[in-house]
DNA sequence: CTGAAAGCGCTTACAG
DNA sequence: CTGAAAGCGCTTACAG
């Protein structure tokens, strides 16, 4: 901590008691205009600042919320948190943040050290191990602790809490149907194994799309890189025209491998992806998108979570979902 | 907060005073082993969570740190916000996050709020707008309250604090001699007008590799968007032959502006940015780059923070400078 | 080995 | 309008 100016000392200093002090600093009504500002003008002089800390224990709340993400190397977890932290700040919130690095003992472990250093809610969007193995006991337990969670994008099985999450089964789905009117009719969905294993909805919205239109789904996954054999003999072969990649990482790796590989994109191929960061904008050629609208996502968690601290809101859980939106740019192929 | 348990109640019900109860807890000596488990047992079965603000109040140290960044979109800071927390976590701390959106009101307001809900210490990258007004008060402030900072890649004027910085000067230097003995002598450095005000030791390197070799240096600014008139017209009368960008953002901008005029990379032009993200990683053709080592310089500054803290460091301020790292891909052409 | 007391920096009934 | 007292949940000399 610091060498800080306390009540105390004022107090003394202006012959005044702490109660005074205090009172005249949160502009009580009782106290009179002319202490208040001489409080306040001595206060400045001295550089004094409130230990929030010690108001928190003696007023009950923190005005702290937590937030733990899976990563933060990723453009859409990095917008999901700075639409936390800008209407956080402005109301009165701080954000502290835990990344649990897709691991559920390191998510485990955040969220027991959270609970130790004082929170008056929490988002969170669970790991990929936490979402696996469907081990929600350190979740459902802040339910006890009278902490309100609210999770975002993934969804894990039965906590008792707020969710966002987005339509993105449906607009799997109907990217599909738009590259089928745009001429394709052998779409595959690309996934990296490991989102494979948290995105089951966007392959689903593929799945049923596809059965939909009498077309056979094919799911390409692969280990952590490019390039994959496999998939090199099916473009060779053409027997791909179209790919919904799971997300924007795998979308950009799989139009360099393409072009790598000398063919076109969308001539050979139309690409569309999930998440629609600047990464896939500036992309040659650009990437269309699924945008997952995380800076919406981010907001509406921590307003969420603020009207169910404040009581705003009724009992029972509310399970927002927002509208994604499909971006049409290079990558795919039009129809009229 | 919450309905939590507190020392107090385990008291009563164990008929102990608080002062035993505390010091069971925290495996002091001077309790038997008996009541020590006792104590615990009871206490894990109640769900009792020590209240670590009322510790801290006590204590007088809170085991935070404020990391105050411009921004957390960009691959860079992210990757240096993961450096960041994992030391710390590991270290008993915990990251409190406040974005200053290169304003420096912003940035200001945060300070000020992290004085108030106490910190141990502050890592900070100044904003842009910090750097241009070299108004740094707010930070040097700290020093009066005995917070120690750590700035890391960014510096500004004269804040007395430790600093991390890279030698990316150097190896601006470097990345253009080597572009000149692959064959490039019209060499430009890009940037977009607001990274320019930042990264003045980048264009310096630049300037005096040109200036060593006899080149003519040229400085491209750009506004927010391409396509730029400007380049396009220099890339059809091949006046360019290799750019220099100031980030990875601008190179990548560059690249697909490049090609989409249907000029090819490497053969009529060699590119090379700055910040070495997965991003240049899979573009294709792929992006060489200075790397600028953020994980590290975000471990460094916790470690340099950490110490400071804990007095291991001599007076006077350390000013450790990081080596980056020059990355060579397929955007720029190869010498023997 | 256990406990009573004081105190961290604040707020808030309650009295005067 | 001002102040004395109690207390938020802890820790830590000090005494027994």
């Amino acid at each position: 901590m610091s060498g800080k100016v306390t009540m105390k000392e004022l107090s003394k200093s202006l012959n005044l008691s702490v109660s005074t002090i205090s009172k005249a600093l949160n502009n009580s009504p009782e106290i009179s205009e002319a202490t208040v500002n001489k409080v306040k003008e001595f206060a400045a002089l001295n550089n004094y600042i409130p230990n929030m800390a010690a108001r928190n224990l003696k007023v009950g709340q923190c005005k702290t919320i937590g937030v733990v993400l899976p990563t933060i190397s990723t453009p859409f977890f990095s917008s999901v948190l700075e639409g936390i932290e800008s209407l956080a700040v402005s109301n009165g919130y701080r954000i502290i943040l835990c990344l649990s690095n897709e691991l559920l003992e390191k998510e485990k472990a955040s969220i027991q050290k959270l609970l130790e250093t004082q929170i008056d809610g929490l988002i969170i969007s669970p790991s990929r191990e936490t979402k696996k193995s469907n081990d929600v006991g350190h979740l459902s337990k802040l339910k006890a602790f009278k902490i309100p969670v609210v999770t975002f994008d993934r969804r894990v099985g039965d906590i008792d809490c707020d969710t966002i999450t987005t339509d993105e089964e449906l607009k799997a789905e109907l990217a599909i149907f738009n590259l089928e009117r745009a001429g394709c009719n052998k779409i595959i969905f690309l996934a990296d194994t490991l989102d494979l294993a948290i995105y089951d909805s966007r392959k689903i919205g593929y799945e049923n799309a596809m059965l939909s239109l009498g077309l056979h789904p094919m799911i390409i996954e692969y280990q952590n890189r490019f390039p994959n054999k496999h998939l090199k003999r099916l473009l060779e072969s053409k027997s791909i025209d179209g790919i919904l990649a799971c997300t924007e990482q795998s979308a950009i790796e799989v139009m360099s491998f393409i072009l790598k590989n000398g063919f076109s994109i969308p001539h050979d191929v139309s690409v569309i992806g999930f998440n629609n960061s600047s990464l896939g904008k500036t992309f040659w050629p650009s990437l269309s998108s699924i945008d997952l609208k995380p800076k919406e996502q981010g907001n509406l968690a921590i307003e969420t979570l603020m009207d169910r601290i404040n009581g705003l809101l009724p009992v029972g859980n509310i399970n927002y979902q927002l509208h994604s939106e499909i971006i049409q740019r290079q990558s795919t192929r039009t129809f009229f």
